[in-house]
RNA sequence: GGAAAGAUGGCAGAGUGGUCGAAUGCGGCGGUCUUGAAAACCGUUGAUCUUCACGGGUCCGGGGGUUCGAAUCCCUCUCUUUCCGCCA
């Protein structure tokens, strides 16, 4: 959610940034909620007023009766009653402005940064670095599912037959693989001056609306009516709702977290292409960052994050590019998106294994999540988080450039966790 | 699932109809003292809306009600704790 004061203030430079989103409308619905925030403003005014004067009546009428007053005392009544009418009425008034302003408000993306490229599609996306190299795979090599069949360490099909498709069995050296890059991704972390948590995996209503799952997004999350909770789509909201309604010291900056977690997703209305073997699931797992951050220091901050990600990427070996999103592209949520994406040697395609963003505000000012700044002011912080890293692309591209005609060699990093060096 | 108790400021914890945004303690911040620190002492210290400012409004788990007036009384919801039951 913006802040009304930014859009007061700044009001120009903010529909110049919702514009880079495409938010073609922009400029009429940032004026409506500027008028409507005069309305609500005047309202407010006149409530107070009227408050004000009842509360003073009250207090004298509470003096006369202890003075034995009381012929003086309920002549006061009459007034306050009459003031009663009109306060209820101007609350109402009040309530249902402020309700409307909400709504607006809170259908408004997040303003991207005004470096962001404008932009439709992903096509639009700036490359901005390639790392490593593309491997040339012998002949006869296939793409991971065909892998995982082979070496029978990933079944899709077990996964059908216990739950549905999305969910699948890892096992024997596949199960052991994805305990050793959870590993592996921990404690790089860790060494990073990360603080490791492990969240609950099941969240309530108010976590879902802080981080902005909710309600727009909530068709993608399960749903457990029994209780009310959504399984976590990410990690990123049992983690980033620790700091909801928190007032940090501007001392504890940046608070940097890391936490592994299965994540589940309903993929609701991604049909079609792009979801063969691990491209796509139900259920993975993922090791995500995230990091609270003074204002005037998360854009460095998100570029500390951008290599950090790429140096996991580097350690495994892999191909891979750093995108920088365009307008088009770019969450809800985000003012400034990177994504990582490994080149899958076999399936000849860029895969998204990562996706690091600053938020700014937006689910601050959702969450309430403040500071008190040098002069004694609360201000709202910024939040920045991103996958380091989602675990069945990452998967998927080791199987893939990573085979030979003789089994899967292990990347060297993960081989003092795994205790192997090939999949065969 | 059954029974009981409870929800107050960063934390602990008073307050049961009027001057209570709220005692007190701890913590935080500033100062005195000290070579420095600790201790002690003094002062200060909730959030939010509105206003250029003075000021005013709202907030004692959420919502509703009674009353001229509610942290305090009533209704309702949510959550927490303890005991019993069940159980990894």
């Amino acid at each position: 959610m913006l802040q009304l004061q930014y859009l007061r203030e700044n009001t120009r430079e903010a529909i110049e940034r919702l514009l880079i989103k495409n938010v073609y409308d922009a400029e009429i619905r940032v004026e409506e909620i500027l008028s409507l925030d005069n309305v609500r403003r005047e309202l407010q005014h006149k409530a107070d007023t009227v408050k004000a004067e009842a509360n003073a009546i009250a207090k004298e009428i509470g003096k006369l009766f202890k003075e034995g007053k009381t012929e003086e005392a309920n002549a006061k009544k009459q007034r306050t009653s009459e003031l009663k009418a009109t306060e209820k009425e101007l609350d109402e008034k009040l309530a249902a402005a402020e309700q409307e302003l909400n709504a607006k408000l809170i259908s408004l993306p997040n303003t991207p940064h005004l470096s962001v490229p404008k932009g439709k599609t992903a096509d639009d996306n700036e490359i901005i670095a390639n790392f490593g190299e593309i491997p040339t795979l012998h002949e006869g090599a296939v793409p991971h599912w065909e892998l995982c069949a082979k070496y029978d360490i990933i079944d899709f099909e077990l996964g059908n037959k216990i739950t549905g498709a999305g969910f699948p069995v890892y096992k024997g050296k596949g199960a052991a693989l994805q305990r050793a890059l959870i590993t592996f991704f921990l404690n790089s972390a860790v060494a990073e001056g990360f603080l490791e948590i492990q969240p609950p995996l099941m969240i309530n209503e108010a976590s879902g609306l802080g981080t902005g799952q909710l309600p727009d997004k909530e068709g993608q999350m399960y749903y457990m009516p029994a209780d009310d909770y959504y399984m976590i789509p990410t990690a990123e909201v049992p983690v980033t709702n620790i700091y909801r309604n928190v007032i940090v010291q501007e001392s504890q900056f940046p608070i940097k977290h890391v936490a592994y977690s299965a994540c589940f997703r309903r993929e609701a209305g991604s049909y079609g292409k792009d979801v063969r073997g691990l491209n796509r699931l139900h259920q993975f797992d993922k090791v995500e960052i995230v990091v609270i951050e003074h204002p005037e220091r998360s854009y460095a901050q998100l570029e500390t994050m951008k290599d950090y990600v790429a140096g996991l990427l580097t350690n495994l070996g892999l191909p891979f590019r750093i995108v920088k999103l365009c307008g088009g592209d770019i969450s809800f949520t985000s003012a400034m998106t990177y994504d990582f994406e490994v080149y899958s040697a076999a399936q000849k395609k860029w895969l998204e294994v990562s996706s690091v963003s600053n938020f700014e505000t937006f689910q601050a000012n959702r969450m309430k999540c403040r500071f008190k700044d040098k002069d004694g002011k609360t201000q709202l912080v910024h939040t920045l988080n991103g996958s380091a890293l989602a675990l069945p692309r990452i998967v998927a591209s080791i199987l893939e450039n990573y085979q030979t005609p003789d089994g899967i060699i292990v990347p060297e990093v993960l081989r003092p966790i795994l205790g192997f060096d090939k999949i065969n």
